[in-house]
Parts: structure tokens; sequence; C-alpha cells
DNA sequence: CAGAATCAAAGTGTATACACTGTGTGATTC
DNA sequence: GAATCACACAGTGTATACACTTTGATTCTG
């Protein structure tokens, strides 16, 4: 087999390889806004930087996940590699085929509306009570976390303005103190930022922004009703915003004759 | 130090040690209505074992769990123990403390708060929706789920009522068709269920069966109304019956000198 | 004799080695 | 010449080995 002088063998589809991981902008918590600690510190690394990488738009979905070469570039055993592949699909980033290997998730389209449920419960329950208790002071952290936002989405900076725009409603939970809540819903936000990747969300992050805004004003007027209002409009903006066809990775669709 | 003739060492506290988990009563998903096929195997088995243990009460709160011992019991090495800890630390059911080890999970009252508010926020909504499209077939589902959860009531079998009034609930959840609402579900009745041991739950299967049935009756006459109200109501008689004062974990109340 | 420092045993954290499954290539047969 | 079978390679699944941290006991010291 001639030909194929660099770098052993060459990538078998057009996928970009995982080399995305190599440099990872910074070392510490690049992940959500979910404090974690008692893990082994490497694993908990290797766990950001992939997750960076996936909301950041350096991993497309359905790439593979090669154990060795991971391990290689992290410089570590696969050892560490694999409870980083564990811990990530159980969040359901990625999706762990026997024998096989570890793939970038794909959620399918009844995953995304399914998620996009969850939130639209939580969040608007989540809004009504916090509107209730909400601080002075807290609304003024918001403000200030609008401010970051402002800066974020001014700049050109992708992953980090999505990530902002996620934390938003990560601090609103916190706000309530209840971390159970905190969790779960960081938990979502991580998959929708993968969903909205997936389906080309055409939702501008200048209109989430306006759309934040506005929430905050309700929350500053403690006015439930429109709070509530926001939050639910928010969330269907952005639903409806993605480009939620078959995206098949059924493929009993793709190769379905009549489809074409 | 004398005594102590049987196996080895002797437990240091009064905590029974990890023997329970020798006879898990079946080899099959012992666990959760919840379906995670795409791991080893031999890992889920673990998994599934010492969760049935620890929502049996056979696996104490802050009992310790060497991964040596357990991967004797199991057959197996400690690679899969660990990879079957992590998952566990996961779903909150054990801590894993650096370079100390596993234990099983000692949920705060803080802890138990939340997880019963962000129950009421999920199963008021489901409740809603459910009941806007639930069809008879799935009353008469429910129905016989009921005569289920009466058989065992009636019968000695904690564990099995336990676990079956904990599904009802999941049952529930899947009837909408959200598989991510239903998994969210899962696991925090999973945690309830460590919660409701820890507290020494003082509700009784009767009373959380009657409470169910009356659930029913709302869903098969579609009043929304009192569906939901039935629903808080329920969670709010088990959430009451908690024992839930200082069972300090903390030790920074139990060493107070003014607490006695 | 009380208290601090030392050391050994046990157990976790990571790496490495080996076994087995899945995949793709090349030879063989019809 | 096309399809099938066999084999080799890559890569995952599990076990084992080794290093380091923690912990309890023993000894040394004030």
């Amino acid at each position: 087999m001639p030909s194929a002088p660099t770098e052993g063998r060459a990538s078998p589809k057009v996928i970009p390889p995982i080399n995305a991981l190599a440099r990872s902008p910074r070392p510490a918590r690049a992940g959500m806004a979910k404090g974690r600690e008692p893990a082994s510190g490497s694993t908990q690394r290797i766990v950001e930087s992939i997750t960076a990488a996936v909301i950041g738009r350096r991993l497309m979905p359905g790439t593979k996940l090669s154990e060795q070469k991971i391990a290689d570039i992290f410089k570590v055993s696969r050892t560490l590699v694999r409870q980083a592949l564990n811990q990530l699909s159980r969040d359901r980033l990625v999706v762990l085929e026997p024998a096989r290997g570890a793939f970038v998730a794909s959620p399918s389209v009844d995953e995304a509306r399914q998620v996009f449920e969850v939130r639209q419960i939580l969040e608007a329950a989540l809004t009504r009570r916090l509107c209730a208790v909400i601080t002075d002071a807290q609304v003024a952290e918001l403000h200030r976390h609008l401010q970051a936002e402002r800066a974020a989405v001014s700049s050109a900076d992708v992953p980090g303005r999505t990530r902002l725009l996620a934390d938003f409603h990560v601090v609103l939970a916190q706000m309530l103190g209840n971390d159970v809540l905190a969790q779960l819903l960081g938990d979502l936000l991580t998959r929708s930022s993968l969903i909205a990747l997936m389906y080309q969300s055409s939702h501008s992050a200048e209109a989430s922004l306006a759309e934040h805004v506005a929430m905050v004003d309700a929350f500053e007027r403690r006015d439930v009703k429109a709070a509530v209002r926001l939050t639910l409009e928010h969330l269907a903006h952005v639903e409806r915003n993605l480009h939620l066809r078959a995206h098949d990775t059924d493929l009993a669709h793709v190769l379905n004759p009549q489809s074409k």
C-alpha cells in the first residue's frame, strides 16, 4: 500500500479527526458551571476538554473518539481516557458502542424535543419560584451577567458566547439555592448546546441576549406572569429556530428509496 | 483484640459489612425501570446489585465499599468494580472520597428537600400533561400496576414493595413518551429511596398505595385539577413523613457542645 | 506518662499487558 | 469476473502490576 507518507494511516472519512483536542484554551474549568471536584483531576481535565471541544464545534457529532489517540494527546494511559468517556456517555455527550468505540453523540429529533420539553417544565417552575424570592443583590448580579453576555456577543468568540448564554440559565437555578435543580439544568443545557450545534440553530446570539434582558427586567419588577411568559417564549423561540428535520442518523430514512 | 472469630477482620463500626451483596436475588435487571444497555454487562450487573442492596436496606448509608472485596464477591477485577462505583457516584448513590474510597451516600437534609422540590416540579407538570393525552389503554395499564402494588404491599417483600411504589411514578413518565423526563425522574426516585431509607420514613406503604389509587382515579376522569392536587399532596405527605432532623453526617452539629 | 514522630499494612490511582471482538483486505472458488 | 471465505490488523474489554496516599500502631522523646 503506497502513498500515505505522513502520520501513518489517513482518516477513512471526511470527518475531521480529533486533533481539535490538542490545544485546549484554558486548563482550568472550561466546562459548564457545575461543581464536581471529587474526581481524579486528570480525568476531569479530559472530560472538560472534550466537552468544550464538542460545544465549541471542534468535534462534530459522529466523530469517533479513539481511546489511544486521546490518551496520547493528554499524555495519560487509556485507563483515564476510558473513565472520561464513561462520564461523558452518562452526560449523553458521547455514545459508547460495545466493542466498537466511543462517538460524539448525534441526538435525534425526538430527543431534542424531549430535552426542550423538560427544560420548559423546569425553567418555568424555576422562574416562578425565583421571582418570589429574588433579592436586589441577585438582580444586580443578573445585570452583571447580562453585561458579560453583551461583551461576548460582540466578540467573535463563538464557544465562549455559547457558554455564557447557557450559563445564564444555570445562574438562575443557582439563585434559587437548589443545587439538585441547578445540576439537572446544567446537564440539559450541555445537551441543548450539542443539539443547537447539530441542527444548525438560526437563533442569533443577539436575540437570545435580548430575551434574557427582558427576563431580567421582569425579575426586577417581580412580575411573575411576565417572567414565566418570557421564559417560555424564549425557549420556544430557540427550539423553533432549530432545523428539526430528519438529520437522519437513523439511516432507516436515508436508505428509504421513496425519500428522494 | 479478642473475639471476631469469623471472616478475617471485624467491622470497625456497628455498620454491617457489604456481605449483603453476596446473594443477588435475580441476575437480570433488578434496578429501577431505566433502560441502559450499552455497558459492558458485568459492570451493569454490579451497579444493579449495589443499587438493589442500597434501596433494599442491605447496605446502609456510610458503609465503605472496598473495591477489592466487591471484586472478590463478583469474581471480577477491580477495574470493573471501579467503573461501577463511578457510575453509582454519578447517580449520587455513593460518594467517592479521593484516595479514601467509596461510601454509600448519606444525603443531607438540604439535599433531601431539594430532591423533593424538583420532584414536585417535574411530577406536577407530568401529571398535568399526561392527563390531557392519556388513553383508556394506559389507564388500564395503571390499574394493572396498582394491582401489582396491592400484592406487594400485602407481602413482606420490603425491597420489592419499595421498587414498585417508586416505579409507579416512572410509569407515568414513560406514558408521556418523554424518555428524557422518565430517565431524570428515575434517577430522582432512586435518590428518594435512599433518602426515605435514611430518614426512616414513617409513610406507610398502604398510604402511598391509597394515594396512587386516588391519582389513577383522577386520571381516569381526566380531572386535571384533582390529579395535580393529588400528586402534590402525595409528594408532600411522603416528604412530611420523613424525619428530617439533623441526622448529622455533618458532625459539626454532633460535636457542638450546646446541642445536648 | 502524654504526646509527637516513624513505620508498616491496607487500599486507592494509574499504567501496562493480554485476550477477544470487529473490520477490512486479499486469496480462493464457482 | 463476482461473491465468499479466511486471515491479519486495529482497537476495545478485562486483568494484573506497581506507585503513592492514607491510616493505625509502635516507638521515641520531653
